[in-house]
DNA sequence: ATCCGGATCGCCT
DNA sequence: GGCGATCCGGATG
């Protein structure tokens, strides 16, 4: 059947996460979606990546977060289910996707702020200029959206695979590889400790000499 | 390695 | 009217 011929074309990605993984505390989620997958379909083609970096924005009491405003035409979908894409434009030029989480009227998602590349690296490439090097491609939240062609046509849109977007299950990262440190670019809240990523991948998008950071498990 | 400015626009005060 | 959950290129140490 279709289903079966999709999965033997793609035999590297897992199955989709269920609602059920977002709809939990958003650290926690932040925490368990590095390694999972990030994929993209559009009629262009497929390009998906790790997920190695990632923020949380826990709600209207987080000045960072978008809820922080309430509820509004921009932050609606924050206070959707969990398991949708919150797709957000920012400095007038750059698209950037949350994956929001908790239960409905719990408005915090978490930010996906860099992905290893793993499927339609030529297509990432057409869309982001052909950068000198491949680390450049995705090493960012603004260059991970232009990658894999996510745009706010995709803002609230489900993530478990009915969707353009969805994110499946990847190889399980161990605490010992996982580091904290404050969210970047932030200037409310700034030194909450809500930035996942993996040790020393370069993937990440910046590697924060200066930031605080700490391992997960001492 | 670090700091800066410019691009560009929707959203909220 | 001001300011971003950013990116890029250029200048400087």
């Amino acid at each position: 059947m279709a289903d079966a011929a999709l999965r033997a074309r793609r035999p590297r990605l897992g199955a989709p996460l269920p609602r059920s993984f977002y709809d939990r505390d958003t650290e926690l989620v932040a925490r368990e979606l590095l390694g999972a997958v990030l994929e993209c379909v559009t009629p262009e083609g497929t390009a998906a990546g790790r997920i190695v970096e990632t923020e949380a924005y826990v709600g209207e009491h987080d000045g960072a977060c978008h809820a922080a405003a309430g509820l509004t035409p921009r932050t609606r979908w924050l206070y959707g289910p969990p398991g949708i894409a919150y797709v957000y434009f920012i400095y007038g030029m750059h698209w950037c996707v949350n994956a929001v989480t908790r239960a409905e009227g719990l408005p915090s998602a978490v930010l996906v702020r860099a992905l290893e590349p793993l499927a339609g690296l030529p297509l990432m490439r057409a869309r982001r200029g052909e950068p000198a090097r491949d680390r450049d491609l995705t090493n960012g939240p603004g260059k991970l959206c232009a990658a894999l062609g996510i745009t706010g046509a995709m803002n609230g849109r489900s993530l478990l695979g009915t969707g353009e977007v969805t994110v499946r299950r990847g190889a399980a990262v161990a605490d010992a590889d996982v580091e904290v440190s404050p969210r970047i670019g932030v200037s409310r809240a700034a030194d909450w400790p809500l930035r996942y990523f993996l040790r020393d991948n370069p993937y990440v998008s910046r590697t924060p000499a200066r930031f605080p950071r700490r391992a997960l498990v001492p």
